[in-house]
DNA sequence: ACCGGCATTAACCATTTGGTTAAACCATGA
DNA sequence: TCATGGTTTAACCAAATGGTTAATGCCGGT
């Protein structure tokens, strides 16, 4: 269930996996340090021995979090393909990550939704990635007509919102459609090959 | 920025109504009874006086926060209409109500992530719309060839995450594809028109 | 053997937090 | 007018929480 950067046994790193821990899964309201010391199994004033303070060691693992996702996002934006391609690749990675680490979209969304001073001048890189490339490539494709017309900016919003949102809403979803964990398992399974239908259906040209 | 449920004066609802401010900013773990106190102008133990405890008051704040999005969804449900309709329909109701309250998706998200329990045994009603009948409809169109084969559960996860992943993930968003605040809200304005389009073209028979 | 310095801990501290209590307030009806 | 019942408050309490301190453990180098 832990998702340790590198496996290392040292009481600094085993304080930064158990502080991963909790924070991911309570944020950082819900967070209890006395929980943090307990799952790393040492004394509480250790934590402030390597991190200074709450507020710090929030700081790293949130910082890690990210940092996590921003890979993907990069490669995406930079590489170059055909469009079609690209969005082949972009559905397929964004999901094997996001299947990998459900987590990273619910702690970014709710932390930066409860806390979006905190996270977007301490959190957040300073350089994120711009989809400039991406969204002139799509607009070259609509006006050649390779593409029925649609604003780049919705593909794109479009594109994350079907791969994110299933794994973001699970609890809600598996009541409300009524699937058993087993039957949720396959549907997020399916997920890739829909989503790349569903997008490649709607773009065909009219 | 505030919205009960019924404007009203008592005591009571004052209360109501800054817990409901405060618990939907700040969620269970991040509200403290003292601002909740403070909001409604009152005194700390008036809290108690009328609701027992922080437990009972954030279950009757998140049982109503529910209760505004059920009825849209169970009309959706119910109702009988076309498929295209529906489509057309649900895109338009749920959009509209997320607009209006774009932290109920966020709110649910992120308090059923964090303490699953207490949300399913204590919030969520009972009874929660089933989306059989809707599944059925579009088997049929599926059966008939009136639109692309794809799997009911599927459309209806991928309709529900293009209305609201965008409102879920605004900020982020913003940041990513580097929109201002009046961009960002002429871009949500365009999105019932978009993903309407956008499932609608998906859903055209090959 | 022992020194010096990092690692670790128990005990402690101040503040915050959810919750309680007993007294005061205030309107209403007898 | 005053008794009564619901309403509101100041003061208080115990537990939890983030953080500190001073002492101890421990290990490598001399």
């Amino acid at each position: 269930m832990s998702n340790p950067v590198q496996p290392n046994d040292s009481t600094e790193q085993k304080i930064f996996d158990a502080a991963h821990e909790v924070f991911i899964q309570k944020g950082m309201d819900g967070a209890k340090m006395q929980e943090i010391a307990d799952r790393a199994g040492i004394n509480k004033a250790l934590l402030h021995y390597y991190y200074r303070s709450k507020e710090k060691l929030y700081e790293m693992v949130a910082r890690a979090i990210i940092s996590r996702a921003l890979p993907v996002i990069r490669d995406f934006l930079e590489t170059e393909h055909p469009l079609e391609e690209k969005i082949r690749l972009f559905v397929h990675f964004y999901i094997d990550l996001i299947s990998r680490n459900p987590y990273i979209p619910i702690f970014v969304i709710s932390e930066m939704n409860k806390h979006p001073d905190r996270f977007i001048e301490n959190v957040l890189p300073k350089e994120i990635p711009k989809p400039d490339a991406f969204f002139r490539q799509v607009q070259e494709e609509v006006d050649a007509g390779r593409i029925r017309s649609i604003k780049p900016q919705h593909l794109l919003v479009n594109m994350v919102s079907l791969c994110i949102f299933p794994f973001v809403a699970k609890p809600m979803l598996r009541i409300v459609v009524g699937m058993n964990s087993q039957e949720m398992r396959t549907f997020l399974e399916e997920r890739e090959t829909e989503v790349v239908r569903f997008i490649m259906a709607s773009l065909k040209p009219d």
